[in-house]
DNA sequence: GTCTATACAGTGATAGAC
DNA sequence: GTCTATCACTGTATAGAC
């Protein structure tokens, strides 16, 4: 009892830690992210922040698998309609959805991709990479039972479609451009034909 | 004589650290790229870089236009051609050429404006957001001629696919990703009505 | 105009008290 | 497990010799 309650209390506040990270390297980019910041953001004090994650790069880490996490609710919850189209159509509201922060931070994993493609290689970039494939895979799977050729292309140019306007909005600081091309993109799953 | 001649030598190497900040911080990135990271490949003493340039920001802000000055070469290249249509194939035929370096490193412009949308409101962001903007204009221009309707609408798509694939490409290492989407955004602006 | 030496600030990481 | 104090290092920027 008293052991899991410590393991609890222990948690949390790696869990804190965790989610700090993700939220605040989102918006400042993970290399101007100081361990002082993530503290901060977390309420915990800087050195301790040692005890948790070792390095730096483990707190990069841990930010990338909380967005992964975050993907993971997000299609767990798009799973439970029974139409693969509707599936896809619920991915695209829910960009939209987040068009405000799209437009002011861009897309949390594909701006964290880009910058960790420019670090040291230590392995990160290659762990952003996967958080991407997550959702290209998810997204070929829905085209497929679509029964649509292709699917792998089609998630290609839809997940695309999705850092382009993320990226875009972002650099022109323009939400409606995530609006704009979300209509679009709903209107090209909606054109599909079954096989 | 002796005065234009002094000029064009401090011109030259004002323009070697130009030329040198685009390129190293294209690889590396703004923030995690030195004033001595520059000199170097300028081939540049590190004291003398402030010569020229009074703050990293100015050297920064050198980076863009330079790459805004690239882009007038290509697009000034490309208005050669008589028909609006080949023109735009010819911009994706030059996005295409460019993969590896893509693959590599993604968009120049792209990763800049990503990476300076997180810094310290220098205005440097709406710097890189204008580089894109010229990018963007080009396109709808093109789309305009060639009787489109919405053609900053089919402009903003074009452009975005173009950042969405480099993104991708870049971040799971694969050029292939570049071709492929290439092909397809070649046939759609082939499946385009004249109006 | 060119370059060297250095001041100064900020950051990741560690040692060790509690 | 928690926290404070501090070290070692890196990087921007400046002062000033040549």
């Amino acid at each position: 009892m008293k052991e899991s309650a410590r393991v609890r209390t222990a948690g949390a506040k790696r869990q804190r830690l965790m989610r700090a990270a993700a939220e605040v390297m989102h918006r400042q980019g993970a290399e101007r992210t100081t361990i002082a910041d993530i503290a901060r953001a977390a309420d915990v004090p800087v050195g301790n922040v040692y005890y948790y994650f070792k390095t730096k790069d483990e707190l990069v880490a841990a930010a990338l698998s909380e967005h992964a996490r975050q993907l993971d609710l997000l299609t767990a919850d798009l799973d439970r309609l029974p139409d693969p189209r509707e599936r896809l159509k619920g991915l695209i509201a829910a960009w939209v959805g987040q068009r405000d922060l799209a437009a002011r931070y861009g897309c949390p994993t594909g701006t964290l991709a880009v910058e960790l493609d420019k670090g040291e290689e230590g392995g990160l970039d290659v762990e952003a990479g996967k958080v991407i494939q997550l959702l290209l895979t998810w997204a070929e799977h829905q085209f497929r039972e679509l029964g649509q050729p292709d699917p792998d292309g089609l998630a290609l140019t839809l997940v695309g479609a999705y850092q382009g306007m993320s990226l875009l909005a972002n650099a022109l600081r323009d939400p409606g451009i995530m609006e704009r091309e979300g209509a679009r993109l709903l209107a090209w799953i909606d054109s599909l034909q079954v096989a």
